[in-house]
DNA sequence: TAGATTGTTAATCGATTAACAATC
DNA sequence: TAGATTGTTAATCGATTAACAATC
């Protein structure tokens, strides 16, 4: 397949087209070169069409990509064509920020179920959406057919919880405590580590002297 | 200088074994060789060793390397040794999160100063620091010695904030909102595009079928 | 010493960029 | 047709991995 060859950068790429493609839509536009897709994000005309050539050939030689096609190409390739649902895990201040979060149900991420296991917070709801005890979560990841979970609790409990959610069925782990977390082969994580970006910069900020 | 040529994942890859090595002398370990600590992240010796390479010296052959002394200098390296101020733009739901995130002050990243444009969060208090208007950003940026800036905001103002930021001789710029920024040569920039991550697992649960 | 592990050079791998024929 | 822009092959670049002499 040509699964395994795509570059993982090539992918995060073709959400940047995605969203630009999105816009030059809003605004009426027809037509777009891969020079005017890759200009905004400094991506060289040639970056572009590389990208999209792992998946098939969009465009019309002399005058470029038809806007609203290769739009509904890229929403089909990257899966948001259609709606995903979520379970976010952690209902502390940085699950509500991202409950409320408005650009995941733009993109079409629905957080579906909420969990915690605090006994203050389990059983209130947020918007509608009770929160749960993280003993329900099986059960609920199969009945509301749910395949992303979201991890937004300390360090000391994300392990647990990203297993629980792999031995629930869930194929995609968003991680946010700052811990690489082991999943099993088959399921897909992605870390979002804070403190390691800021590190990046303080790295930066100290040889600038 | 040898700056430029360090590559950037081996930075993000200095602060886990700098995290890993916080633990290990934790546990009291005394020392540890390249094998183990690239073992846990799935990083092999090799590339641990190659990474430390870039900035010296730190082992003994035959016995690895001193727990506490390769820490020292990894923190040493990633600026990590001493306090950053952060200003945080953003008092929403998210600004929230981050405000109270506990990985920040740990790592000695302080937020000293909070920014709003609403005027019903404007001289409101979190935790003792209250939330200033955008427009005081240049003179307590000089004031508060701050450094590093976080854009909490919409997308539709992100770019504007980033703006302020650089003027204001902020030299690095975490920005949350989904949209690249332009920033000044010499200012850095991080970009944590939530619903890009979230796109890519979608891409991945796609192909699964 | 023998065993272990470093630091570094060389080989490999993969991704980016350049070049250009094809063609609208 | 002439000008523009694609799709793709080849060249370049940079990072990862393998190998191994140095040495604790």
């Amino acid at each position: 397949m040509n699964f395994k060859k795509v570059p993982l950068t090539a992918i995060r790429r073709l959400s940047i087209y995605a969203r630009m493609l999105a816009g030059l839509e809003a605004d009426g536009k027809q037509q777009v070169s891969s020079r005017d897709l890759g200009e905004t994000a400094s991506i060289p005309s040639t970056q572009v069409r590389k990208d999209l050539a792992y998946f098939g050939q969009f465009g019309k030689r002399g005058s470029g990509y038809s806007v609203k096609e290769l739009g509904f190409r890229l929403r089909k390739i990257l899966g948001i064509d259609r709606a995903w649902n979520v379970a976010l895990v952690g209902a502390g201040n940085l699950g509500r920020a991202l409950f409320s979060y408005p650009g995941f149900s733009k993109q079409g991420f629905r957080i579906v179920a909420v969990f915690d296991n605090s006994p203050g917070k389990v059983n209130k709801s947020w918007k509608g959406t009770r929160i749960q005890s993280i003993k329900e979560l099986s059960k609920t990841v199969r009945e509301k057919n749910i395949s992303i979970g979201i991890v937004a609790v300390p360090a000391s409990g994300a392990q647990e919880v990203a297993d629980e959610m792999c031995k629930a069925g869930i194929k995609a782990v968003l991680n946010f405590a700052p811990k690489r977390l082991k999943v099993p082969t088959g399921c897909m994580q992605a870390n979002v580590d804070l403190a390691i970006e800021l590190e990046n910069f303080s790295y930066y900020l100290s040889k600038l002297r």
